[in-house]
DNA sequence: TTGAAAGCGGTACCAC
DNA sequence: GTGGTACCGCTTTCAA
């Protein structure tokens, strides 16, 4: 690889003159830019990036946790911010953290070490993270996606999960359905569509069965197994179920199927986050969009703002409106 | 953030003594290896990843180029690599092309400036590839995953496309069916799946019909055009269909489905990819499974073998076995 | 056994 | 306008 001072030497300059002209930073006659651009073109060279980051202090690369990348919701989010990076020059490096803190932590500090210029973290539930104290006390500039805590005060981007649970259980409720489950786990985003879902039951004089709130673990098996056991065990089951996932819904609607219920006939479902396959899914699932791909391309953009201009730096809120995303997962209730 | 200096400067010792007890790379006594432990301690020390990558030419980053990311065949690759590379102290860089040479070429060249230590190629089917060059002249460590040009003499992962195509076409021909359509796109894949098609039939003395070889494009949407279009304007149509990806498989079926036929019973379609949906499909999806996760993670240990043990690269050629998984869009064919 | 210093490939300040 | 050079933070050779 050709270096800088191969440059300069067969342009017969100095190296700070080639320096200036790669980065335009300053005046540089016609004469001497023409024979470095030359000498560059003629050895091919292309400045090491490694050394530019050390000196510069900033890499043109950014960082993305996700907690895992196999659930189709957040490939499209995704390339939301992968799009949007690369077309502003910058790279992005990938951690996956399989909802596990410590890994997270660990992956999260590597990026950091190797001098991501910024992360974007899709993973943070807790005020409390290790994660999240890690690059406050390093002064990262950050910005969470999809997922944050109730409290958060930095910037951030995601859907109003309160509101997901509103038009799901609205929907639902549209329909004649009173009896509704809810089948959620253990994160925020779970925990805001499930009180949206209870406000909306609630302010209609409906009074939730707490043995119809579901923990499917954020997993389709998992939903599957604890339907068929509610089947199993429950004398009455309700005539609807509103999943904080289409993976969850996913789950149950198999769950249900497989012992012979009919959807929507005898059972409705709506889902969360109209996952590309919703569509196409055994039964097509109606289910509430969130907006994947803007999510990460805005949640990219915001951090990008923070890099280049840090004092400006004002916490930014972007909160995207969910959607109803109507198909035949969910129906009148069926007469008794 | 405290640097190698503090350290040294703290622990009343030379920079040269702090970076030896880092990497144990020579002898320190006990006693200077105690007061440096304790110094990096107290002053929550991170050695900096880019100057030590601008030292030593290695940066502990691999990059990985997809065509795109939103088919589920690719997160579950990704996480093969991802598993692998974290796993042994590697930070992955992601670039997806989007099938475009252009930005291939320029993604490549980005990552590698950044000094990524070798590169995982998912996008390669040209010998002539632009990118394929890069990594070549620059003597970057790489090998290709999932996709490959035939005549590849270099390092690769992959399964045996042909026999892709012949285990869906032998399956297909078990059941009875003698008009096989095929779905494929431009890629080295589908053509060899093809040809695994071609060669099963020819076997059996059955004739192609030209006009139902099908261009899907790799694409949904495309297939599901194409196949409506063929139902407008042939007289006849097959009884089968076998698509070189499941998404071109599942957009075969819609449009099947939307003008009347039943799957299997007017109709069969055998895909290839076994991507997580094909078994919640609205046929769950008769398919050929690749094995996916192992040919990421396999890619990468070769990849991680190239770049550590430089001297003994053999170019080694990783070829999977494929495997039909039977579902229910597959069944015997109709009688007349 | 320990440390001084050169140098990785750039950037940018300062002097000419 | 241009170039010499210190320096970014670390590794590694070499001398003491």
């Amino acid at each position: 690889m050709a270096t800088i001072k191969d440059v300069a030497r067969k342009a017969g300059v100095s190296v700070a003159t080639v320096s200036a002209v790669i980065n335009k930073s300053k005046y540089v006659s016609d004469d001497l830019k023409q024979r470095v651009q030359q000498a560059i073109e003629d050895l091919g060279y292309r400045p090491n990036r490694v050394a530019r980051s050390l000196k510069r202090k900033e890499s043109n690369i950014i960082g993305i946790t996700v907690t895992e990348i196999t659930n189709p919701f957040y490939p499209l989010m995704l390339e939301g911010v992968e799009d949007n990076a690369i077309n502003e020059g910058y790279n992005v490096m990938l951690c996956t953290t399989g909802d596990d803190e410590e890994k997270e932590y660990l992956l999260l500090e590597s990026m950091i070490d190797q001098g991501v210029d910024g992360v974007i973290l899709a993973t943070i539930d807790d005020l409390n993270s290790k994660a999240l104290k890690l690059v406050q006390k390093e002064g990262i500039p950050h910005v969470l996606i999809n997922r944050a805590p109730e409290n958060y005060t930095g910037s951030l981007v995601c859907v109003d999960s309160y509101k997901v649970g509103q038009i799901a259980t609205k929907h639902l409720l549209q329909l004649g359905h009173t009896q509704i489950g809810f089948i959620g786990g253990n994160r925020q985003n779970s925990k805001s569509r499930e009180k949206g879902y209870q406000a909306m039951l609630a302010s209609h004089n409906i009074p939730v069965n707490p043995s119809w709130i579901i923990d499917g673990e954020y997993s389709m098996e998992k939903t599957y197994e604890k339907i068929t056991k509610l089947m199993q065990t429950s004398r009455t089951i309700p005539t609807a179920f509103f999943a904080a996932s289409d993976l969850m819904a996913f789950g149950a609607a198999k769950a249900l199927l497989d012992n012979g219920y009919t959807i929507p006939g005898d059972i409705s479902i709506v889902g969360s986050d109209n996952i590309d396959f919703s569509e196409d899914f055994r039964v097509p699932l109606t289910t509430v969009d969130v907006q994947k791909y803007e999510i990460g391309k805005l949640g990219c953009e915001l951090l990008l703002n923070h890099i280049t201009r840090k004092e400006e730096v004002s916490h930014q809120k972007i909160i995207l409106e969910p959607s109803l995303v109507l198909r035949e997962s969910s129906g009148a209730v069926r007469k008794k």
